[in-house]
RNA sequence: CGGGGAGUGGCGCAGCCUGGUAGCGCGCCAGUUUUGGGAACUGGAUGUCGCAGGUUCGAAUCCUGUCUCCCCGACCA
């Protein structure tokens, strides 16, 4: 491609609305335009990079055995009635309706779609295992886009489904996909882990996220520094702690604590550390429930972890009139002596005594309590976040906390949709039997943003190698000089002939915005021809990836390139 | 959903408090000189100041409404 009849608008200054290092720099290299909040244009430079990526997935998958295959963005409201979806998704679901007045949904995702296939094709074991993928746009209208294409409403995903008749059959099918995630994010070039993930309101057995690690990653994950454990910290187990409380060495006492809403603050008034306190929380989940949570006083509730003990799918935090209903005060000072709701407790109050409490009553707290002695709790459960520095529930190592960005997450759905809508094969022996699920999707546009995040420095993207959208460019200093136009063109014309993708800045300009140009989008090798080599026969050869410059006999030069481009693409 | 902020040439911003008919940098066009890390000079084009009402002799500026966009939070007992 010729620079000077290709469109790639490059920005010098970074705009103002755009936050994170992927997002600027996807911006500035002319990949992607905003059209309006979590809807973006892409250029044709950032086309290339969604393709690659595309690509890279497509292949991975064929190789796993899935099939391609291209369902409606625009889905019948019928079918998410089916499954239940068109109640349950709420407001992310972008429901519209024809000219008849018959309602439909932009899709978010295509379980009703696919299965509505497979119900309609499948109706034998023999036909199993199945597992059908697309690469399509999806709108999700999410509450709060952001950070470019990390977190847009519309977005490009690989979504696949398989489709098994039994548990056995569905487990070795979430496996292939688990080995072909693995094998896509390595050929991406990216830095990842695959942790283990809350299936949430989904009900499967397992599932796993493939997270590219980030500073700017929105999810927060663990691993161990010992074992190969890992997983998102909504779901990161916690091992119960050992031993028993100690024996209570203080009475209950009552203390004024005026205006003291927070731990921090009544600790500090009684001159206690926050880890001496238990804090109590009022939630209340979608069935209209109340339970009070105990908690140490620096610890912080992982609500997933309490949604699955509570079996329920959503819960939240109590208002001031609900607070006050339960423990007969405001906010602040609740404690779990005489509420009139569950109270649950923390694995790791088992181990306390003689901590403070709110006392439900305003502008007092109490001192010297203790479980057993002073109030009785339904049960201690796992129920907090985790944090760097805790036992590893696998070994004896202890917990990592990284930021991720998750590009990718397979799980087993079971048969929550094929039971809803009915889609069922016979068996070896004549049965009918519901199929069992499991789905798979990968973030392409988002995938490429965790690619800039990873690889970038002060003078832009660095592409690895299998991503870049060029893998050469060829930087003419002096387009007019004849020479240099020949050699430029030569090699230019020899790269294409090796099958290399090179793009040939042909452009009119001074030499110091092509090399700014160069660096900012990100060519992974570039080839400078200018006079000053040209006089000892020799090009400028440079790793983007802060290589030093080295000069390249124009004499095979485009086969020493393209040496090099096919040597980063071998999968490592 | 709660809080905060912003909409002014293609991009980044100033002007607004204290109303007087719009400015800077980048980019763009033409010319001259330049040419190895975003050149210099000269000349030029580009704005119904988000939209709708209102106040006023006069509104980018003050008031009301509205739309859009961005950020933070949604763990606080």
């Amino acid at each position: 491609m010729r620079y000077t009849q290709y469109f790639l608008p490059t920005l010098k200054e970074t705009p103002g609305d755009a936050e994170v290092v992927s997002h600027q720099l996807m911006a500035r290299a002319g990949m992607i335009r905003k059209v309006a909040a979590g809807i973006y244009d892409y250029l044709p430079f950032g086309l290339r990079v969604i393709r690659k990526v595309e690509n890279i997935v497509r292949e991975e998958m064929n190789r796993a055995g899935a099939i391609e295959l291209l369902m409606p963005a625009i889905n019948p409201a019928d079918l998410w009635q089916q499954s239940g979806r068109w109640q349950e998704y709420g407001k992310e679901l972008l429901r519209l309706k024809d000219r008849k007045d018959t309602e439909f949904c932009v899709g978010p995702t295509h379980e009703e779609v696919v299965t509505e296939i497979v119900r309609g094709t499948v109706s034998s074991y023999r036909q199993l295992p199945l597992n059908l993928y697309q690469i399509q746009t999806k709108f999700r209208d999410e509450l709060r886009p952001r950070f470019g294409l990390m977190r847009g409403r519309e977005f490009i995903m690989k979504d696949a489904y398989s489709f098994d008749v039994d548990d056995a059959g569905a487990e070795v099918s979430y496996q292939k996909m688990y080995q072909a995630y693995r094998r896509i994010f390595e050929r991406c070039g990216l830095d990842f882990r695959a942790v283990e993930a809350d299936s949430g309101t989904i009900g499967g057995s397992f599932s796993h996220e493939f997270m590219v690690l980030a500073e700017t990653g929105e999810d927060a994950i663990v691993s161990c520094g010992s074992c190969d454990y890992a997983a998102n910290v909504e779901k990161a187990e916690l091992r119960a702690p050992v031993g028993e409380a100690s024996a209570p060495t203080m009475e209950l006492g009552k203390v004024a604590t005026p205006n003291l809403k927070s731990i921090d603050d009544v600790a500090a008034f009684l001159k206690e550390k926050p880890q001496q306190m238990v804090k109590t929380l009022v939630l209340q989940n979608e069935r209209e429930e109340t339970v009070a949570v105990l908690l140490r006083g620096d610890r912080k509730l992982n609500e997933v972890k309490l949604c699955n003990y509570l079996d329920c799918n959503h819960i939240q935090m109590a208002d001031e009139a609900l607070v006050r209903k339960i423990t007969g005060s405001p906010t602040g000072f609740s404690g779990p002596i005489g509420l009139s709701c569950r109270v649950i407790s923390d694995y790791e109050l088992a181990t306390m005594s003689d901590f403070g409490l709110g006392a439900n009553e305003e502008n007092f707290h109490l001192t010297g309590a203790n479980h057993g002695r002073d109030f009785q709790v339904e049960a201690f459960v796992d129920l907090r976040e985790a944090v760097a520095g805790d036992d590893c529930p696998r070994c004896e190592g202890k917990l990592e906390i990284w930021r991720g960005i998750e590009v990718g997450h397979v799980f087993k759905l079971g048969t929550k949709y094929s039971e809803a809508m009915n889609a069922t094969v016979l068996d070896g022996q004549g049965k009918e039997r519901a199929l069992v699920m499991g789905c798979y999707g990968i973030g392409i546009g988002r995938t490429a943003a965790a690619a800039i995040e990873q690889n970038h420095d002060d003078n832009g993207i660095i592409w690895p190698m299998p991503l870049a959208p060029f893998q050469v460019i060829v930087t003419m200093l002096n387009p007019k000089d004849e020479a240099v136009s020949a050699a430029g063109e030569k090699l230019y014309q020899d790269l294409l002939d090796e099958g290399i993708e090179v793009l040939l800045d042909d452009r009119d300009e001074r030499p110091g915005s092509k090399f700014k140009d160069a660096d900012l989008i990100g060519i992974p090798l570039r080839v400078n021809v200018g006079a000053r080599g040209l006089k000892e026969q020799s090009f400028e050869f440079q790793d983007r990836r802060g290589g030093e410059r080295v000069m390249l006999p124009v004499e095979g030069a485009a086969a020493k390139v393209a040496e090099q481009v096919r040597a980063a693409l071998v999968v490592g």
